[in-house]
DNA sequence: TAAATTCATGAATTAGAGTCATAGATTAGT
DNA sequence: ACTAATCTATGACTCTAATTCATGAATTTA
């Protein structure tokens, strides 16, 4: 009953506003169009839209089914993908999501010596997960989850790849440059840095400031690595990052690494994959490279 | 390309063994079939099956197929369902997710003043869940998840519906039957009865035995509460269990409640829906009786 | 070795998806 | 206020492509 032509049709009138436009996207006719949706609303006995002026606006049903169709068309084109992609004698496409910003300098060693052994397979990356990372690979939008939390789920596996410290990155000039450590009370004149997701995913705050009841002068977002450091390193404000992408900057520019709290903040990186999946080879090469590539 | 004839085809013959039988199912001839994935394969560049004799093995492009086949299909066919019930005056269907075994009870108390102020909208209540309740959540096999840990994440929202104190529940006349509470190693000489589910999902391991490195003599699993607390009656074992549900049964079987740990066990159940679906009338009111229900 | 069952395939059939032409309704332009 | 432009809806026609029918080739069972 429900073909995939009706859902192209319903998720294109939603996108593009009128049947009209949508019937150009498919390369059809509106009058095509209109037919299709009519005669599915016969058979379910549902109307879809109800007319407003001359545009269409959905009813509840239609709702469900472009729920149902923003859920179920990208699965399927991306089966389409595969196939083409198998039909090229390649082996697929490893999606890799990401939901740990530093990470992705890491990402980059791990994913160059991977595409070399694995010529026929690609690597695509995402970052923005409806449900999160972890709804993600429930939901086969990607393969592979790089993660700081491994949230267990049953069907899901995650392996440890790497252990980093989290460290304050500051101007070489700073006073807290030459501290040996600091306490969250001397983050309250400063100006931090971070990228923009919510606060109870930035570590910086859920195990070093929130625990101690404490706050940042204030509070800055800036999406890129690059960026933040360049506002570090020209005295606008702190951030934290891995120490070991901190080093690989202090050449280049004037910061300097200080630990935060007596003990340090270690944290460990996971890849969670599909139980299933586990023994896919170039999946299971995946695993292998990333923990061999993290000896640094 | 891929239609969703071809997804039902995979999957029946996957089911059923045979492409012939497959065409029965599907109310097609063999040859239909056949036509139809011959034409499929050519499109893609891609055998789909490969003869092993006169049956049929899947390749490993057939297999994402299945794999997409067994994802898809049975949303469409719910959103199909769902269509039929909005064409009968019927709002939709409420599926309800469940883990938390002695909760069912509770359920029942819910469901039934549910089903009275909205006779047009279905209850469903399913148990088994491929990746956890929580993915069954995002992956819209479910429409609400009753769970004792809220996992968090990025689209869902949880609920607090009711405390509970979990306790330990004994023959009356057994020997820890009188005491005020019990201590972890007191459970050393004793059978504990348990639903048949992943020991570290069972509160009374995890936040009783396992910290204290304790286990009980022996560890049975049965599904039903009402065998489980009749098997305590007749003394084969012990078992946790809420205390309200505990006190439910007190009348009518020589049982008794003893508190873990000096402190207690205290849990909270959750409900956890789609955030985008919080404001669905019959969605809001079902969170709403659940509250107002979880008063005794 | 014959009978039964499997999938494959070419030719014929036919359902139904799509187009065309047009009407009716609403919005925008001047 | 009236014309032009832009929607969607619909009946009739076209023609693609899904399905069947009939049959063959291959494999398994009796």
């Amino acid at each position: 009953m429900i073909e995939r032509t009706h859902l192209a049709i319903v998720q294109q009138v939603d996108q593009l506003g009128t049947l009209t436009q949508a019937a150009d996207a498919l390369f059809l006719t509106q009058s095509a169009l209109s037919h299709a949706m009519k005669k599915l609303e016969a058979q379910l006995g549902v109307k879809i839209w109800k007319k407003e002026g001359r545009t269409l606006r959905l009813t509840q049903a239609g709702q469900s089914i472009l729920s149902l169709a923003n859920r179920v068309l990208p699965q399927i084109e991306h089966t389409e993908q595969l196939m083409s992609q198998f039909s090229q004698g390649q082996r697929g496409t490893l999606r890799i999501g990401m939901e740990c910003h530093p990470c992705y300098q890491w990402l980059l060693k791990v994913v160059s010596p991977y595409l070399n052994q694995w010529p026929n397979v690609d690597v695509d990356v995402k970052q923005e997960f409806q449900f999160g990372g972890m709804g993600a690979l429930i939901n086969y939008d990607i393969d592979a989850l790089v993660t700081p939390d491994p949230l267990y789920k049953r069907g899901l596996v995650y392996t440890p790849v790497f252990d980093y410290e989290l460290v304050l990155v500051v101007n070489k000039s700073h006073a807290l440059a030459g501290e040996k450590f600091i306490k969250p009370q001397q983050l309250s004149d400063e100006v931090l840095i971070t990228y923009p997701v919510e606060v109870d995913r930035l570590d910086i705050f859920s195990q070093f400031l929130m625990p101690a009841q404490c706050s940042p002068k204030k509070h800055k977002t800036i999406e890129t690595t690059d960026i933040i450091l360049q506002m570090v390193a020209s005295n606008r404000g702190v951030a934290a990052m891995p120490r070991w992408l901190a080093e690989q900057y202090e050449n280049t520019l004037p910061i300097a690494s200080v630990k935060l709290g007596k003990q340090g903040i270690d944290k460990q990186i996971f890849i969670g994959i599909r139980e299933a999946e586990i023994s896919i080879d170039y999946v299971e090469s995946f695993l292998k490279i990333a923990k061999s590539a993290s000896q640094f």
